[in-house]
DNA sequence: CTCTGGCACTCTGTGTTCCCGAGTGCCAAG
DNA sequence: CTTGGCACTCGGGAACACAGAGTGCCAGAG
């Protein structure tokens, strides 16, 4: 059905229209690779490119260009993923070693990921539920009046204010906390609910009124947030990318968290990385535009999934890269921390 | 020099060309406005006005537009701040009502600026060198490991995980965050260090060591984050405004934490507005938007500040009525909670 | 001294036409 | 199956004309 040249010719389209922004045509493909043949038999396996839907010209006396289908084969069958430099390498290392807490960290990752791309970066917050309870703190706060602090294994910090019914004595607090940090020490967060059940058994009759007003909103808290935050930069490139047509739908894609939570995708395998192209993704606002996307975690656990946005014509390969590279970095510093 | 009719006829200039985006001319002014004369004297005060540098026209044959100068004579003199309408501010009221913490009310804030102006909304958080202790947390996590949490009357809260160099008892470190609270409580940020000094003469000889760690990371968190956070939204209102030129400049200005720190201004008295137009401020990629910012506080005091940034070409008198009233809620709102 | 109507002038933006050139599809020959 | 040749198509830029909006200026009327 379709003979290596005719895939060669395929690869050929995508790389210099990606480069060049211009449908190209058979005259200049022949021109510029050097695939053994003459411009009309390029011809020839354009029509039957196009016949099956991998190209597709804007006019009648125009070069083509690549359709969404093109570009899925491009990326599966016909390209790699293209490695970072040592240079860059080093420069992700030690741009993102100099970050102190988890805020940092993200917000240097999703900066360094745009100005690697050169396009839109996002980058999810580690998930909540699949990180783990690493102590849980309740402070006093003013008058019948505690604050919830909730801190998991990936230096991410909850916290919420919370307003008692009756006045509660200090060492009260003190065993309450006592007891909440042995049951759910090392917790899984998505555990929480059943271990927290079976836990006001295990205090004084008196307590128990405070510490399920407590428990309802901890789990309160977990559910809430499971929205997770989400955070992108290098809005700017997208200036640059001759998008004009549709960049307010973008914009505001960008700030409907949702549909950002959507586009970065399920899980699918820690740094394996998920491309979707064009009218494959299920927002209409973003036709022509695509998103490459990977997991990222410490251990062998995926936290949360990183990724960019740009215009459907853009250099796979070199993308790919960045965004495996950065998402594998990331693990490590969160690992280390 | 600028007798009432010149100024009325500027205002009219100003308002006609803000809403319909065109180039205004003596006899659309005569027909929308009564102003009770004719095209011709329209015509004579127009002459006056832009040999003084308040309106300019693009082309010899093009109607007249308002100069940077120009806004500025307008905003000054010639119109009144717009207030909300009772459903607008019903709307804020219950919209903002609804936050649970302090991130969610940033966040809100920023949505809804957006919203109510149609035009990018900026918000930058309580300043922490504004605010007060509430609480000081130290945490144990892990081997010879703590973290370190700081709570702000503002509901802000800053963490940090500290290294220590020797292994330290449980009832030591209750002690050390006993003593920290004692001191600290209520103290206001910026005098942590001098408070912060005399400390160790309170503590038995062995804790020093790890108390003086501990502290010194304290006040580098203090310093560090004097570089304040900063919250955006409402960057697909950028498009929609025909900005087109220049708006790649923008955007790159939104994700400079620091230049949008100048643009929002120095502090200038609580709920007090602030307006730039165009080539008033300093950053050279913003020539053509303006700026209308206020500060917002609970009580008389000044935490940050929020505005938005548009065209130079703005309705300011809706817009400030907008900025004025979000900023007075928000204080309200961060008053009670 | 100020306002007004009239008038000639100057542009911009738009629509029309025309033509070049890139690119194609098809065909017949190698 | 490949190739060179050829007629055809169509988009986009250049040249041009033209209508319309707006101006400045002047002379006459309050």
């Amino acid at each position: 059905m379709l003979d290596d040249r005719k895939l060669a010719v395929l690869r050929a389209i995508v790389e210099d229209y990606v480069s060049t922004n211009e449908p190209v045509g058979s005259k200049a493909l022949a021109d510029r690779h050097n695939l053994g043949v003459s411009p009309a038999t390029i011809r020839n396996d354009m029509a039957a490119l196009e016949e099956q839907g991998y190209i597709h010209q804007p006019h009648t006396s125009a070069g083509r260009v690549p359709t969404d289908k093109g570009y899925r084969l491009f990326v599966d069958r016909l390209s790699q993923v293209k490695p970072l430099s040592g240079a860059e390498r080093r420069a992700i290392e030690t741009f993102l070693a100099g970050a102190v807490d988890l805020d940092e960290i993200v917000m240097r990752t999703v900066r360094l990921l745009a100005q690697l791309t050169r396009q839109v970066a996002v980058v999810q917050y580690p998930s909540l539920t699949r990180s783990t309870v690493r102590h849980v703190e309740i402070v006093p706060v003013g008058e019948r009046r505690v604050m919830l602090v909730l801190i998991t294994n990936t230096g991410r910090v909850e916290q919420r204010v919370i307003d008692l019914i009756e006045d509660v004595a200090e060492d009260r607090i003190a065993n309450l906390r006592a007891v909440l940090n042995t049951c759910l020490d090392g917790c899984g967060l998505s555990n929480v609910p059943e271990t927290v059940a079976e836990l006001p058994e295990r205090l004084p009759q008196e307590d128990r009124p405070v510490a399920a007003t407590i428990l309802s909103v901890l789990l309160e808290t977990l559910v809430e947030r499971h929205e997770e935050k989400l955070v992108f930069a290098g809005t700017a490139n997208l200036a640059a990318a001759d998008f004009s047509v549709g960049l307010r739908d973008v914009l505001e894609a960008l700030e409907e968290q949702v549909v950002l939570m959507r586009l970065l995708g399920e899980t699918g395998g820690l740094s394996e990385l998920t491309v979707r192209i064009g009218s494959e993704n299920p927002y209409t606002g973003l036709r022509g535009t695509s998103i490459v996307a990977a997991g990222y975690g410490s251990g062998d656990k995926e936290l949360a999934r990183l990724g960019v946005l740009g215009p459907t014509r853009m250099d796979y390969p070199v993308t790919m890269g960045a965004v495996r590279a950065v998402a594998r970095y990331v693990g490590q510093i969160l690992a280390g921390s």
